[in-house]
RNA sequence: GGGGGCGUAGCUCAAUUGGUCAGAGUACCGGACUGUCGAUCCGGUGGUUGCGGGUUCGAGUCCCGUCGCCCUCGCCA
């Protein structure tokens, strides 16, 4: 192999290496055989060089290359020569050069692939379409469509050898270094916490360990390292990080994975201003550092009440406009009696502006709108088109001019507006009008996903506790051991649902890809929270004893956050799917397609576990 | 568990209302070609239309079931 070693990767090589003898190893990625020159495009992952096989240099080398097929291994030993006036390839890196073959060595070859590798750059496709159109022949239909996910994902490392993957994985553990470095500088310690431990109540469903040496007991893999950075505080770790796997056995999204990767952060001796700060600098330095964006700080920040009002959800999208509008001071003035009834039963009528939209949706596609509204609990969707001074909608007749003039001035309507209204209980006119806001967003083109253009806030203020009506019982919104706000300690037990949690959710363009909190540090207060969660003092010291301890034996006011890692990727890579960003993800099923797991096991294993 | 979409050649897709429709591009194989770069040109191989059943003179197309994949609701402290 020595005599094969590359001297160079096929990204490397320049005009000032005119004249050298180089090695290159690589995989090919197209041929082109010309019959008195073969033409190969070596890849790897650094980049592509234009490989020249001519005859003179001794026919069984040449004979050799014509036989070369996609994906071959080879090594090959030339001179880099300049390229002939005029054949340059703007589209590589390497392109002002070439390497003369001397000598070949093949290292592996290929079956032809179950699907092409190769991979198109837009700039490559577009100089395409120009030359086609010189010639005066009509663009031929044939776009570059990738191969079913289902059969890239089984054949994962030939996908992976994409260049489009390549970049990802490289942005990615960009992320990961900046993030260390960041931390690093910072005095924060990296600490590993296990991955066997126990498992504990509310939350995700864990996945689970059999134990060998005790039958009948599990391990549970983590969630999260959550309560062991906890104890970490206590420790006196008082600024610990890790880049940590949390599994949850729940049903996967095109932004969810049952494995997925944390940065798990926690301070002590901190409030909520000092993690914000933390990660505010973090967030600048990754933009800045991965894609040469800079972030303008401090971070705005949103109550959790208000985002629910304005778009109707704890995760808005901030690229656009279509901010949701309470529309229950103008209900008076309406005849509509839908409203009237939302309002007297404790509802709420809220409505938003699609400025411009009258147009853009016909009767037919306000009935999708409508449909869709349908799907998160509306009864209906009530639309009206702004013509002139002239209001168009089935309510018309239930609009007195004065309720007209209202709502206009309400939704600040203007003639060529759409504007859309739900009436109902106000969690279901949030998720209505909330999914809305993203659907209309989507079909009006408001974000364009060529423009990078990067929303970030913080939502703050949650609730301490929802109701879970299927239980019967108030669960923690963020996770038990939040703290609530000094000020609302008073209502635990006579309001939960008035409590403030001292939590916050870090949001990007409508992905949620942060939350922590201030945690408690107190075990009377503690104890307090459990009791809310309808926890009884032995259930709490059975599930979390070793918690409870720890905080008695001088726990430090402590709090973190954690920063889900593979939706950052996704942002920072502009893609929408979260497969693309993990090196070997599971498919919708949580199945490994390539690896064939989750599979049976030989009963003796089972035996061994006593199963 | 519910809703929606998809499944036709190795790959990407097409095939009026059920009626020579099993096709195109690409890949692959063979040939031509003195500078290509998604090479080009000529020719060829390649299909149990996911699987099973049904309706019909006739099913890729309609019906029922089933499997797989994607999106989504529930779920994800």
């Amino acid at each position: 192999m020595p005599r094969w070693r590359r001297t160079h990767t096929c990204g490397e090589l320049r005009e000032s290496h005119i004249g050298q003898t180089v090695v290159l190893n690589g995989w090919v990625n197209t041929y082109r055989d010309h019959n008195i020159f073969v033409f190969v495009d070596l890849r790897d992952r650094y980049g592509m060089t234009q490989l020249v096989f001519e005859p003179e240099r001794g026919l069984e080398l040449f004979r050799q290359a014509q036989e070369l097929r996609s994906e071959w291994v080879i090594a090959v030993r030339g001179t880099v020569a300049r390229r002939l006036p005029g054949k340059e390839n703007p589209d590589l890196a390497t392109g002002t050069v070439e390497l003369k073959v001397e000598d070949m060595q093949v290292l592996n070859r290929c079956p032809t692939p179950p699907f092409e590798v190769v991979e198109i750059t837009e700039e490559a496709k577009e100089r395409k379409r120009e030359k086609v159109r010189e010639k005066g022949k009509e663009l031929e239909g044939r776009e570059e469509q990738l191969a079913n996910e289902e059969l890239r994902l089984q054949y994962r490392y030939l996908d992976l050898r994409r260049p489009s993957l390549q970049r990802i994985l490289g942005l990615r553990h960009r992320l990961n270094k900046v993030i260390r470095d960041y931390l690093d500088a910072r005095g924060f310690l990296e600490i590993e916490t296990p991955l066997l431990g126990r498992s504990t109540p509310e939350g995700a469903r864990d996945y689970l360990v059999p134990s060998r040496l005790f039958p009948g007991s599990w391990y549970a893999l983590p969630q999260s390292p959550q309560l062991y950075k906890q104890l970490l505080m206590v420790a006196g770790y008082d600024k610990y990080f890790q880049i940590a796997r949390c599994l949850r056995d729940e049903d996967l999204r095109a932004d969810r994975q049952p494995e997925f990767t944390q940065l798990d952060l926690e301070m002590s001796f901190v409030d909520r201003e000092d993690i914000f700060h933390v990660i505010e600098g973090l967030t600048a330095e990754i933009f800045q550092k991965c894609l040469g964006v800079t972030i303008p700080l401090p971070l705005p920040r949103l109550s959790y009440p208000d985002a629910m009002l304005r778009y109707g959800t704890d995760k808005p999208d901030l690229r656009y406009g279509l901010e949701i509008v309470d529309l229950c001071g103008v209900v008076p003035q309406t005849e509509f009696r839908v409203f009237h009834e939302a309002v007297a039963s404790g509802g709420k009528v809220r409505g938003l502006n699609a400025r411009g939209a009258a147009e853009a949706f016909s009767r037919k596609g306000l009935d999708e709108l409508t449909e869709h509204a349908k799907r998160f609990g509306a009864k209906g969707l009530v639309w009206i088109k702004v013509e002139g001074d002239k209001l168009t909608s089935p309510i018309e007749k239930f609009l007195p001019p004065p309720a007209q003039q209202a709502l206009r001035q309400a939704l600040g309507a203007s003639p060529g507006d759409l504007l859309l209204i739900v009436a109902d209980q106000e969690e279901i006119v949030c998720q209505a009008l909330g999914n809305l806001r993203t659907r209309l967003a989507s079909l009006l083109n408001l974000v364009d996903p060529n423009k990078p253009d990067f929303k970030i806030a913080w939502i703050v203020d949650f609730p301490q506790f929802l109701w879970d009506d299927e239980e019967k019982r108030w669960v923690a919104n963020h996770h038990p051991f939040t703290a609530p706000l000094e000020e609302d300690w008073e209502k635990l037990e006579r309001d939960p649902a008035g409590v403030r949690a001292q939590a916050y959710d870090l949001v990007i363009n409508g992905y949620e890809c942060g939350g922590g909190s201030i945690r408690i540090h107190n075990p009377e207060l503690q104890a307090r929270v459990f009791a809310v969660l309808g926890m009884t003092p032995e259930q709490a010291r059975q599930r979390f004893g070793f918690l409870l301890d720890a905080l008695r034996y001088g726990a430090p006011p402590h709090g973190g956050i954690a920063l889900g890692l593979d939706r950052w990727v996704m942002i920072l890579a502009g893609t929408t799917n979260i497969r693309d960003v993990i090196a070997f993800p599971k498919n919708q099923k949580a199945r490994d397609l390539m690896t064939g797991a989750p599979a049976p096991v030989d009963p003796k294993q089972l035996k061994e576990l006593g199963l």
